[in-house]
DNA sequence: ATTGTCGTTTCACTCCATGGATTATTTATC
DNA sequence: GATAAATAATCCATGGAGTGAAACGACAAT
């Protein structure tokens, strides 16, 4: 349990992760049991979310809600360059023809902020608004890479040292790479986006399975990956620390 | 005050809100008078919430939290078609330049899903996850056409006279138009999507200044729309009532 | 008809959120 | 750089608000 923390709001948003991780409408007792609550905790808990739209009850079944639209266009508008973004991935996404991803880095952890997939069909189970690995996929470790030795100190997680040898090479080269380390048969390059101050504000990747991502195409997908990092940040008005929307 | 409302729970909600409505960092004394409550309840809030995620705290302020976008992440996921209409969207704006919108229908409200805005710098003040009026719009008009007499009596607000007059010009036409109804200047088309049992599940609209949007290219801008609403349908699996996700 | 399941409602109990007061910290002013 | 003002963070006695077992009603399957 963590410090301060409310115990109807805690049990509301495991509610809420519960529809979330579903993606499909669910009755009252399967949420009962999925997040271990008596059932008429559970109803009184969907009923007051469905009064503040956090969710939507469908006969029975309930699914999240449209409040979270509002909530996750303040975050991006936050987050400063995710609008911006959008255009540079689209380049991106079209140059390579593969799956683009962008992340947000906020407080030591790295989130998914967008993707736009691959015309091929090629499965990559990335949920944007979740969680990243920064010592596994090469937008964490670039990302990493443009920290501050006192940065890296205070993440979260300890930094492994075969990422940490890893950085001088990225450092040199602009992107990272990650061959296969995050899922077999799979390749990506990915580069930091930084603020005026160099710091990392977030991460652009270019993932494709090896068959259509040989070694002789990494430099020309890591150049592109830097190209759309500097664009991301130099289409925006002000990445100040303290980034405003208009 | 609703019938079944957890306190907690609408308090942490309205703090949600207010943090979504200024989309800048705020600090415990601003929300505590902006939601009118007192500063320790407003800091413990905050304190859980920021726990789950749902928002943020730098340094004494507090902004919006990457939780969001993993819920709106699943709500789309669970409307079916704000993947599918992406293209569609994108499709549209180009040949028109303007403005376009998506809208998704739930439980006899309108909600704003996505938009892409025009090359030209115009204005609009729609914000994505906000409602949007069903009798005022364009999308909404033409929504409301393909609802049944029985669904149009169930609306929660009742339908005026003069909109229901339009009905079957829209029917007839197949979009929708608003003249400066919404906004003095701003002139707009728009189609429903039906699901395939012919029920509305959502809108398209294209939004222009009346100068860069003459009478004649109604008839223009209502085919496109029209086009980019049948395609979303068509790009979707499945558009059955129960949605699931893959 | 019967049984089982699930959503909904009830209500007495008690635990937990509450908010005024206090302290710590940061920011502004001279 | 000392003082003051504003704000963030902490504490704790109190009672009201959330709790959940149980009962009810609706529906589907057998």
């Amino acid at each position: 349990m963590e410090s301060g923390s409310i115990r109807v709001l805690s049990r509301a948003f495991s509610i809420l992760n519960c529809l979330a991780r579903e993606r499909a409408p669910l009755g009252v007792s399967e949420i009962a049991s999925a997040v271990d609550l008596p059932k008429a905790t559970v109803y009184r808990l969907l009923d007051s979310l469905e009064g503040e739209r956090a969710v939507l009850g469908k006969g029975g079944r309930y699914e999240i809600g449209p409040l979270s639209l509002l909530l996750a266009d303040a975050y991006r508008s936050q987050v400063g360059f995710a609008d911006a973004a959008r255009s540079a991935l689209t380049t991106l996404r079209n140059e390579t023809k593969e799956t683009v991803h962008l992340f947000v880095y906020e407080r030591g952890e790295l989130y998914y902020l967008d993707k736009l997939e691959s015309p091929f069909q090629v499965r990559m189970h990335s949920r944007v608004g979740g969680r990243a690995s920064l010592f596994r996929l090469s937008a964490g470790k670039a990302l990493l890479a443009s920290l501050s030795p006192e940065e890296l100190k205070e993440l979260p997680e300890t930094l492994p040292d075969e990422v940490a040898a890893e950085f001088p090479e990225i450092r040199a080269r602009g992107y990272a790479l990650d061959d296969e380390l995050n899922e077999a048969g799979l390749r990506c390059v990915g580069a930091a986006i930084l603020d005026e101050k160099g710091r990392p504000r977030g991460a652009v990747s270019v993932s494709a399975p090896v068959y259509r991502f040989p070694p002789e195409k990494v430099e020309v997908y890591g150049l592109l990956v830097m190209k759309a990092a500097r664009s991301i940040r130099e289409g925006v008005a002000s990445l100040e620390t303290g980034s405003h929307a208009g």
